[in-house]
RNA sequence: GCCGCAUUCGUCUAGUGGUCCAGGACAUCAGAUUCUCAGUCUGAGGAUCGCGGGUUCGAAUCCCGCAUGCGGUACCA
């Protein structure tokens, strides 16, 4: 048996996409799950559409995600080096090497005469392919005569390698997830493998750093099952064994349906990457995970699930146990809707797991980020108080503030709704009873308060909620007397005589 | 246009000829927990399995057609 070998192979075009994630996380899990190694290959064969700093990104977000690679771009190996610009001198013997077993031939067309034969066909309402049938009729090795073949080369004239589709040939492609899939040769275009300027295609660079690499297994998007026969072709061509391909699911937009894009995810209020990003020339952000507060293991465990399951009713799942329990067959055939309430629903689960040593950094850097420096027992205190009703990191702040910060403003629908012209005396007299319990003690604070409520026929629901609104400033949060036991009486005092001052009610 | 892939509750999905008038999770709704919000717990509703034909005693599950959606159709990946 084989030694299982996956890569994850990104452009460095952009942030990296959340499906994208995906697709490393699946290659990830099948390589740890069979003892095998995972790689990440930058294909940067485009100069053209090179972005700076999208390589850093990719490697930045892999760490955050704690998805480690065994070889890659960041740490080497054997099989390097693991950037295609950086292997460029290799691919032309290959693309030469096609040329001389009658695979692939020369051709001299430019871009502009063939996007006039693609309109010119398009008006006949036809489509213009190169191929075994039109392939006389153009400027390649093929129509053109040697002598002229060699001098248009010698004279540098342009040109680009194409790969040369027998005519009616039905391909099979064997894919892990979908099966057999066929298609004729005739319906296939002849793909450019080497480019004018000196740089392979994807699909030849691809296919040799695949083979040098020793990768047993693709598992890419579904975007490359069309180009799959090529790749299956060109093994052949070569004479190597080809790899085992699978082809993932999309991962598609929560409204409509298509392809998860960029611009949806702050249209519809979630990252759509994995970190947030910041375009090198526009300048324009884009929100990212970590910044909006999920755990990496809840983005995870989440986008496992969008596109496969263990077979079982069983849910949260952490790296480790998505590794023993991940299978290429229980990946769905169609696309999957991200679903933001899901998601919120497991960041929610994984920040009730995480431990409280664990969690705290993250509680302590939102205080922080809003000028509190805290008392560490203290602080720790509220986040476990507080820890259950939160779903991302930031709402650590929004449900705590007062907590560090007395409350500058009162609610004015709370106040509306229940602070009446003998709350502020009724407030007095709650905070004297509660002062007057020496030592303090929140149990008997507690009924000493409920006892003058009710002897006095108070409406629970209105002085609670204003006295509430004293301390938080809003008609929300813990235990009315957890709170007053936490900040403590003085400061509940100092509190209540602010409010009775502030809000008079006619 | 052509080629390919897909199609089960709103969403993610289970299901591989009978145990499925279809199970789970999220979401929704209701009740409980009542000083509030959140959380939690309990319960409810929700898919004639895209449509139409077959095959079979019997089909979500097999076959054929259609429809719809998506992907591809670049010297992008």
């Amino acid at each position: 048996m084989k030694r299982v070998r996956v890569r994850f192979a990104p452009s460095p075009t952009g942030p990296l996409h959340i499906g994208g994630v995906r697709t490393a996380l699946y290659n990830y899990l099948f390589a740890k799950q069979n003892g095998g190694d995972f790689i990440l290959r930058i294909e940067d064969t485009d100069q053209t559409r090179f972005v700076p700093g999208a390589e850093e990104y990719i490697i930045e977000a892999f760490q955050w995600l704690g998805i480690k690679f065994d070889e890659g771009v960041h740490i080497g190996g054997n099989y390097g080096p693991y950037k295609q610009s950086e292997r460029k001198p290799m691919y032309k013997q290959y693309a030469m090497q096609l040329i001389e077993n009658g695979w692939a031939y020369f051709a001299f067309d430019t871009p502009e005469a063939l996007d006039a034969k693609r309109k010119e066909a398009e008006a006949q309402k036809k489509t213009f392919q190169y191929d075994a049938h039109t392939r006389d009729g153009l400027c390649n090795s093929l129509a053109l005569s040697a002598e002229e073949v060699t001098r248009r080369i010698q004279s540098g004239d342009p040109y680009v390698v194409r790969f040369k589709y027998p005519a009616d040939l039905d391909i099979h492609v064997h894919d892990l997830i979908r099966g057999e899939v066929v298609i004729n040769s005739n319906l296939l275009d002849d793909k450019v493998l080497y480019k004018s300027d000196g740089m392979p295609t994807y699909h030849l660079a691809n296919i040799v750093d695949d083979h040098l690499m020793e990768v047993s297994h693709v598992i890419r998007g579904e975007e490359w099952l069309p180009s799959a026969p090529l790749h299956v072709m060109l093994y052949q061509a070569f004479g190597w064994e080809a790899p085992q391909f699978a082809h993932l699911p999309l991962l598609l937009k929560p409204d409509g349906n298509g392809k998860l894009s960029k611009r949806d995810g702050d249209r519809l209020g979630f990252p759509v990457f994995p970190l947030q990003w910041k375009d090198p020339k526009s300048g324009e952000i884009s929100s990212g995970y970590r910044e909006s507060g999920y755990l990496p293991e809840a983005v995870i465990n989440m986008l496992a699930l969008l596109g496969w399951n263990p077979g079982t009713d069983q849910e949260m799942m952490d790296l480790d146990t998505l590794v023993s329990l991940f299978s290429i067959e229980k990946i769905s055939k169609s696309g999957a809707k991200f679903d933001l309430e899901k998601a919120k629903w497991f960041n929610h689960q994984y920040i009730q797991k995480t431990e409280d040593d664990k969690l705290y950094p993250l509680f302590e850097k939102e205080l922080q980020k809003h000028g509190v420096q805290p008392d560490k027992d203290y602080a720790l205190r509220v986040m476990r108080m507080i820890k259950e009703r939160v779903h991302f990191i930031p709402e650590f702040w929004e449900q705590s503030s007062y907590f560090f910060v007395a409350p500058t403003e009162y609610d004015p629908q709370v106040i509306k709704k229940r602070w009446e012209k003998d709350t502020n005396e009724h407030l007095k007299k709650m905070m004297d009873i509660i002062l007057s319990v020496q030592p303090y003690n929140k149990e008997t604070a507690h009924d000493l308060v409920m006892d003058y409520v009710q002897s006095h026929g108070l409406n629970m629901g209105k002085i609670m909620n204003s006295f509430r609104l004293a301390l938080v400033g809003t008609a929300k949060g813990p235990d009315l007397f957890e709170i007053i036991t936490t900040i403590g009486v003085e400061e509940t005092k100092a509190r209540v005589d602010r409010a009775v001052k502030e809000i008079i009610v006619n």
